[in-house]
DNA sequence: ATAATGTCTTTTATCGTGAAAAAACATTTG
DNA sequence: CAAATGTTTTTTCACGATAAAAGACATTAT
């Protein structure tokens, strides 16, 4: 079975919304940085394109013949990546309950279980490692240890430290630093979602993340920026399984990051604080009411 | 060639060493315990070990019959883990110069120069990524991100503001907690050394280590515990190539250390804060000195 | 009957292999 | 001759296979 072409068909789906807006299709490396993909795989794609009658192709030229019909786009289950299988299937153990901490992680079983190879499983355990959730013994089996109250405090101390320092630095940027435009823009779509709440809530987590990212980033520190994944892949998967007040919960989200924003926006340090601090703090409670803890549970 | 038996040869000259102090060997699962292996490693050393003649084996008596000579030892290179083996070939390359910011990384070409199968150096490459000198295009070669001035900057920022709150947290701890003995056992250790600091100055990176550990593990946060791993990772090789002064910065490094211990043990936070900064800001300044920066080139 | 030894099974660590994808090189076209 | 296309080589990704090491089960000894 070896390695299967996801890539090619993930390309090739988004390669088939680009022939509903043109006529010609552009040069190889151009559609080539369009896509992402290597000029291989481009072939790849156009041969396939011209096989169904999308395309009539011969070396520069390459007219469209047809719009794309459903029945042409590759099912969206062959276009995820093998990482990306894994973690779902891993994630959704881990969250189905019966995951409890100390428990031991077999690559073997888990392989086998999904339906891939070891090295896979491997790897992804190695790089889902640094989420702090797992712990390897040498030449032995991982450990869980569990999303427990005591993960999610720690997670969240980190995430208050790095981010009222990166956005003190942030209202600390000059005001012909491009961020402040891609803040206005930020600004401008959560005026949008406030005044949609009601039907468009489920679209703020996205929002959330692009927000968050783009202040961590005026930290100009990689150990802060790539930290900020931890916490997104924990509320990626926070989100999927609270759905309760789920629309409460982005109403006063959205309004926090407005105060945030305009505080940024006032470039004045003690608001900046305040507001920030107040948006993590209901973060955090969000966050630790969700997690299923045995509270007082007496352990014999 | 499959897998490399080196468990079984550093847990067999671990057990050579234990021969010196008993003449009779204790239970498999005792041994396993001690030299940290499984009872099969076990067995198999003890069938090592009567057949060269250094034990009489028979059921749970294992006698000594000789004290252990240099010839017995397996070769210290043979116990190296294939990690270990990786990650040195991985900064002599990277540390010998011409290892630019921007380059590529070609695990192929790592692979076979360090004669190992690619799976492994994938895999420590992953490991590797956490240090934030390298980054992974997807599908395609690892970029090397340099071991610059503004990765030892951004490096040493976390490192500053992980460590005053771990060292806070260190002296808010009640008086009966076990870490404060460890604190008096690691003054003790750096009295003896700084008495012998002519000799010994080059132990002191180790001393180092453990000392900072047991302040970053006060914090109680995973985090804060895990990046230690780079900050010591980076500091292991610092030491390494920089030689520059040696004896004089760990001098003055013990000093600051003994200043640090004695304002823990005041509890007195101010004092802590103040102890503490001055020493990361010495340990800042000799990391910097020692970055071979290319300041004020004109790139063409 | 507990703890050790003896034996068998499972899992981890590592390699070689081959298809997918990228990258490099050669050739053609505007 | 610069940029595109055509062709070939190299690298990445993922698998199955196998020895090392761990772990589980059965048996024996105190």
């Amino acid at each position: 079975m070896s390695k299967s072409n996801n890539v090619y068909k993930d390309a090739y789906n988004r390669g088939l919304r680009l022939l509903d807006e043109t006529q010609s299709l552009p040069s190889e490396p151009e559609l080539g940085t369009l896509l992402g993909v290597s000029r291989t795989t481009v072939r790849t794609i156009l041969a396939r394109m011209e096989e169904t009658g999308l395309i009539a192709w011969n070396k520069r030229n390459k007219t469209v013949l047809r719009a794309p019909k459903p029945d042409d786009f590759f099912p969206e289950e062959e276009t995820d990546t093998l990482a990306q299988i894994i973690e779902r299937s891993f994630m959704r153990r881990l969250l189905a309950g019966g995951a409890e901490a100390g428990m031991q992680i077999n690559e073997l079983e888990l392989a086998r279980e999904i339906g891939v190879g070891t090295t896979s499983v491997r790897e992804f355990l190695i790089r889902f490692s640094r989420f702090g959730l797992i712990e390897k013994r040498r030449n032995s089996h991982w450990v869980l240890k569990g999303f427990t109250r005591a993960f999610a405090l720690e997670l969240t101390e980190i995430r208050e430290m790095f981010e009222l320092r990166s956005a003190a630095a942030f209202a600390a940027l000059p005001g012909d630093s491009p961020v402040w435009a891609d803040l206005d823009r930020l600004e401008a779509e959560h005026h949008l979602l406030k005044t949609e709440i009601a039907t468009r809530f489920n679209e703020f987590s996205e929002l959330d993340e692009r927000f968050h990212r783009l202040i961590h980033r005026a930290s100009h520190n990689r150990f802060i920026v790539d930290f900020y994944d931890v916490i997104a892949m924990i509320f990626h998967y926070h989100y999927q399984w609270n759905k309760a007040q789920e629309r409460e919960r982005n109403e006063v989200a959205v309004g926090e990051h407005l105060a945030y924003i305009a505080a940024l926006k006032s470039r004045d340090l003690g608001k900046v604080d305040a507001a920030c601090r107040k948006h993590l703090k209901s973060a955090r409670h969000t966050l630790l009411t969700s997690i299923p803890e045995i509270g007082g549970r007496i352990v014999s």
